[in-house]
DNA sequence: ATTATATTTGCAAAAATATTGCAAACATAA
DNA sequence: TTATGTTTGCAATATTTTTGCAAATATAAT
């Protein structure tokens, strides 16, 4: 439950925070803090909704993504799925690919513990590569 | 040349285009807006600044990435190369891995040519991870 | 339950980042 | 050289994100 993984994230459990996760969770594309903040029942504030989710994204519960235009996506991390991205029109695609399996590999060689990633592609879909 | 690499993208021949491939050069690692516009010989106009990224983007002659601070980052895309970075700290480290292998089965899977993407790495370093 | 402590929220203000319309300047093609 | 199209700088504005602080809420301790 939503309320468990905001506690053993050692985080507060506050209406906020629970509907943001209930609103993220009702969505399979990433939203942005406006989107958010339209989509949740009761007002939530905007500073708190940067807030609540810059918390989240930190506690790998949310996670947050760019398509190159300059706001911020968010989605929950256990939904989370890459795009191709039209450059022309803009028009989305989720892929299969994800980097997961070479992530053992970079902690060896960085010493980082990775937790989190950001993975987008771009380029031009098939209507528009034909113009 | 940069001339000739602007030329090739149908883009016109600027002083400003080449000024801030040429500062991208001079670097090793992605730089913002803001950073860019310091390093350049001579003055460049914000709006251009933006105007001109935006335009060696989309000719993929500039890569542009995300480490999820709100700022777009800048590099030349024959240099472009991804990072762990702490979400702690905030420092970063280059690592080797990359996406391209997999793009031939993403273009067959979405019908899209792919030109370009976005990859970084979040997690905690060595340091903050025995906090 | 009640109280003490720590964390989070909303508000208002402001900072930081990015975009726009338009005339002048510049680049390209004829 | 001239005509055409593209790009630039400017000033204004829009959009996105952050901040300080008091009130409200959540958690931990009694």
């Amino acid at each position: 439950m939503h309320e468990d993984i905001i506690r053993n994230a050692g985080l507060s459990v506050t209406r906020q925070r629970l509907e943001i996760l209930q609103a993220l969770a009702g969505l399979s594309e990433p939203a942005t803090v406006e989107d958010i903040g339209r989509r949740v029942d009761n007002n939530i504030n905007t500073s708190t909704l940067y807030r609540s989710l810059q918390a989240l994204v930190a506690a790998s519960i949310v996670y947050q993504t760019d398509f190159r235009d300059g706001v911020a996506y968010f989605e929950l991390q256990d939904k989370h799925h890459h795009h191709v991205v039209c450059t022309n029109c803009r028009r989305r695609k989720p892929v299969s690919v994800c980097v997961d399996s070479k992530l053992p590999a970079v902690e060896k060689e960085t010493g980082y513990t990775i937790t989190s990633h950001v993975l987008e592609l771009f380029g031009l879909c098939d209507d528009c590569s034909s113009l």
